[in-house]
This record gives C-alpha cells, sequence and structure tokens, in this order.
DNA sequence: CTCAACAGAGAGCGCCGCTCGCTAAAGTGA
DNA sequence: TCACTTTAGCGAGCGGCGCTCTCTGTTGAG
C-alpha cells in the first residue's frame, strides 16, 4: 500500500500512527495488525455491497469485536471509507503504472495502461465508485488523495510526453483551448515533462474520458447503446490518443451526419 | 413534468395512478396533491442534502405526517428516489430542448444545448448525481427511464443531424469505431436522422464528454487542474463539436508534447 | 344504507452511526 | 518493583433510519 504523503498522515492519524512507524511494543504490533483487518474486511465489504452497504457495525461482526471497539482505530465511518478511498486510487494508479512498458510504441503504450485502468475498474466496481462516482457526503478526501490521485493520469501524461521526447507526436488538430483555462498549477506539475497548455488540455480530456467511458459502462449508460463495450472503449482510447498526437493510424472514413 | 411512457407507470404505480389520471372525487384529488406534496419536499431535501441525505421519515415530519403514511403512496424510499430520478432526466432533457434553436447555426446550437445542460447540472447538482453518479443500491431505473433519459443526448444528434442535412458537416477525421461495436437498437433509435455508425459513436463519445466534464466539475476533479471551467468546458463542447464534423473554426497551432 | 376500499396513526422490529463510562491490561518512570 | 498513566475493548444507550402491522375513522360505490 502506498499511502502518506504529509496530508494524509495528519488527517488519518488513527490509520497511519497505526500503520505507518515501525512497530515496536506488542501493543503497537497488535494495534497495526488490527488496523489491517478492519481495514480489509471492510474493503471485502465494499466490495460486495458498496459503500452504502459498509457499516462499521458489520465490519466489527465480521471480526468479532463490539462496534464501538472499532472507533479506537478510525474516529468514523467517513474515515474508514476515506481510507478505502486512498488505497483506491493507489491500486488504479499502480495498475497503470505497471502496465505501462516504456520500451514498448507510445501507441501500443497508451492502449495497454487504457485497458489495464478499465479492467481494474470493472473488477473493483465499487472502488471505483468511491474515487469517480458521487462523493460520499462527509468525505475529507480531495486534497487528501491529489498526490496518489494523480498518479494514474501522470501515467497517461508521460507517455505522450515520452512520444513527444522521441519526436513521433503529431501536429495537434481541431479547436483550441484558451491558455488561461488550465490552472497554472497544473501546468508545474507537468513542467518535468515540457507540457503545453494545449497538449494539457487535451491530456485533461483524454483522463476524463478514460474515467467517463468506463463510468458509463458501469453504470449502465451504454445498455442498449454499445454492443461491444471493450471494443468501444478501444475506439475512445484511440481517439483520445490521436487527439494528443499520438502517431495511431486509420482509414479515411466517409462523411458522417 | 413529462414523465410517463408505458414501462415507467407499470413500475411506479402508486406515483401514476395518483398523478396522471384527471382527477374526479374528492379522494382522488386530495391522493394527487398529497403525492404532489411529497414529491416536492422530497425534491427540496434532495437539493439540501442529497439522496444520502433524503429520508422519508424526514419528508414526513415535513408534511406533519406519520412515516408510515408516506407508504401509502410510494412503495420504498427507493421508488420515491426513482421519481425524483425521473423528474431529474425530464428536466435536463427540457433543458436540453428548450436552449436549441433550430434556426441558429449548428455550431450556436451546439454550443448553447451544452452550456443549458452544464447550468442545469450546477445550479441542481443532487439530482445530477442522481443520474450520472453512483446509481443508487436498490434502483429500478435503468429501463425504466430510457426513453426520458434519451431526450438530452438526442438533442445534440438533432443539430448534427440538420446540419447533415443542410450539408455543411466536415469529412470525419481520426480513428475510426467497429461498426460492430454500436448497439443496433442505438442506430434504429437515430434512424429518422439518418446516423451513420462511425457518427453515431462520436455522438455516444460526445454526450459522455458533455456528462463527464460536469461531473469533474461537480466533483472536485478539476480543482487545481482547471482555472477557468466555463471556458474548459466550452472548449470540450467545441472539441467534441469538431470531431461530429460540425464546422467550428479554430486556428492552426503548433506541435504539443 | 351497507359494505368494501382506503388513508392515516402508532407501535414496533432490526438495523445504523456514534457516545459514554467502566474494566482490565499494557507500558513507563522512579 | 511498584505506583501511575495510557490504552483497548466492552456494553448500554441515544436518536435516526426503512419498513411492517394492526387498528380506526372516513370516503365512495352499489
Amino acid at each position: 500500500m502506498h499511502i502518506a504523503s504529509g496530508n494524509a498522515r495528519a488527517v488519518l492519524s488513527f490509520l497511519y500512527t497505526g500503520l505507518m512507524n515501525a512497530p515496536r511494543t506488542a501493543r503497537e504490533r497488535a494495534r497495526a495488525e488490527l488496523t489491517r483487518e478492519i481495514l480489509a474486511a471492510a474493503r471485502r465489504q465494499l466490495g460486495e455491497a458498496g459503500a452504502a452497504g459498509l457499516s462499521l457495525r458489520s465490519v466489527a461482526r465480521e471480526l468479532g469485536m463490539a462496534s464501538s471497539a472499532v472507533y479506537r482505530y478510525f474516529a468514523s465511518r467517513d474515515e474508514l471509507l476515506t481510507s478505502l478511498l486512498v488505497e483506491a486510487y493507489s491500486e488504479i494508479g499502480e495498475a497503470a503504472i505497471e502496465a505501462d512498458r516504456p520500451e514498448a510504441a507510445p501507441e501500443a503504450r497508451w492502449l495497454a495502461v487504457w485497458r489495464a485502468v478499465r479492467a481494474w475498474s470493472l473488477a473493483n466496481r465499487h472502488e471505483y465508485a468511491l474515487m469517480y462516482g458521487t462523493p460520499v457526503p462527509g468525505y475529507a478526501a480531495p486534497h487528501i488523495t491529489a498526490e496518489v490521485a494523480g498518479r494514474m493520469p501522470l501515467t497517461l501524461a508521460r507517455i505522450v510526453a515520452d512520444a513527444g521526447r522521441a519526436a513521433v507526436l503529431r501536429p495537434l488538430t481541431g479547436p483550441e483551448c484558451d491558455p488561461a483555462a488550465i490552472d497554472p498549477a497544473m501546468l508545474v506539475l507537468l513542467e518535468g515533462e515540457a507540457f503545453t497548455p494545449e497538449a494539457t488540455a487535451r491530456l485533461i480530456l483524454a483522463w476524463n474520458r478514460l474515467v467517463g467511458v468506463i463510468g458509463y459502462e458501469l453504470h449502465g449508460h451504454l445498455k442498449n447503446v454499445t454492443a461491444d463495450d471493450a471494443a468501444f472503449f478501444d475506439y475512445a482510447a484511440r481517439s483520445e490518443g490521436a487527439n494528443l498526437g499520438l502517431p495511431f493510424t486509420w482509414p479515411t472514413v466517409p462523411d458522417g451526419g
């Protein structure tokens, strides 16, 4: 689990004092273990029933302890849920990073990462919903998870940047984004990768597409709309890649409308 | 309220027997009125606290009646929520339709509809979440709402189709979608508008983009990412319109990466 | 006028998140 | 070693939830 970053530790104090520092005393070891067990049970129940069906009481029941005892480890149900959220961001980011083969062609890398993110999401739909669905009411997540939440889109950025350095990017076509629409902080974040504002805008759209198409598939919006979700997803991936200048190839298509 | 369609009436029996048939007896009139009042109170509470914070008991309390009495009107909380969902789909569809000026240029129509949908969504974020966020666990919505849920994307389709009939569409460029990926039912639905599978695929993506960018904005995923959400949204609209062949104009952009 | 359909109330079931006060054990410093 | 603090866990309990059931009074139809 790659959690952490200073902010996260500050807010999720219960979790991290238990998990991060190498446990020395027996009490600390027991605490770390139980914390992990609670998280594991919660994760299981999240996978089965979704966030709405996850209750602290049932987690406690599964672990054979009083529900009130769980509050020694997580200050609230929301904090438990936030921990699972961080875990989910971490996992989907890792799935993206692991799927990326920097030695391969940029189109292949791009498609592989997209597919890996989709595969993880289909296998972890409730975790996906936690990240990209309706936010849980009392959640403190946004700023906590910024670093870990950025790993997946940053993996996409790296592929485009590598292609740029290899000078295989096509010139960008189509409407242009007002550079002022992009947050300077975002440009700073991508500084090492030398992204123009226009490329940044398109990267944001690509990330949004990746998340959006998966969401549509998971939430049933593609029912009676698409017949082959995987093929449609690949199409979306290629379309977004090409929009960023990745050298995807395609035959000429006739007029639409 | 444009609810209805056969399916909806069958499933949401409580609601529609109360609302649809012109009330004759005093009892029927009272029932219709109370049904509306319950829906209105629920809508208010949804707008304030979101779906998670909406309880049948608090609705009953607001209306000064026993919570058990509400069950005479809605069989369950889920059914009440589903009614609100149908209402939301109807409203966002109407917002799209009303914003569309068929006599205007297709690019202007396209942008106007996108902006209207965004405006409605920003003003009704919890209703938006009901439609496009994480689905509520026990909801029966999908097939019920098919007709009414289709109005918004169909408005987008009509603009493109009109542009096609007026022969102002540009040839489509970029990667091509495997026609087999699109559900034939979707093509039938757009039959009157003479959509090719390729145009249909791009329309689905445009609809997905519209929903996705708004979702990102509402759920905070654009924080520290974009600086001017409205401008970025317009950019997404133009980008998707151009991808469908709508004659948006843009200057040539330099290389990205 | 009779009788069935119906609306509403209230009690109650088993959940839920969360709090509080208590006990017993574990760790700590003199 | 022993007093003292910190901690883990428990059980009772609060108010709220969705939902069911039974009972009563009213409305509308034949």
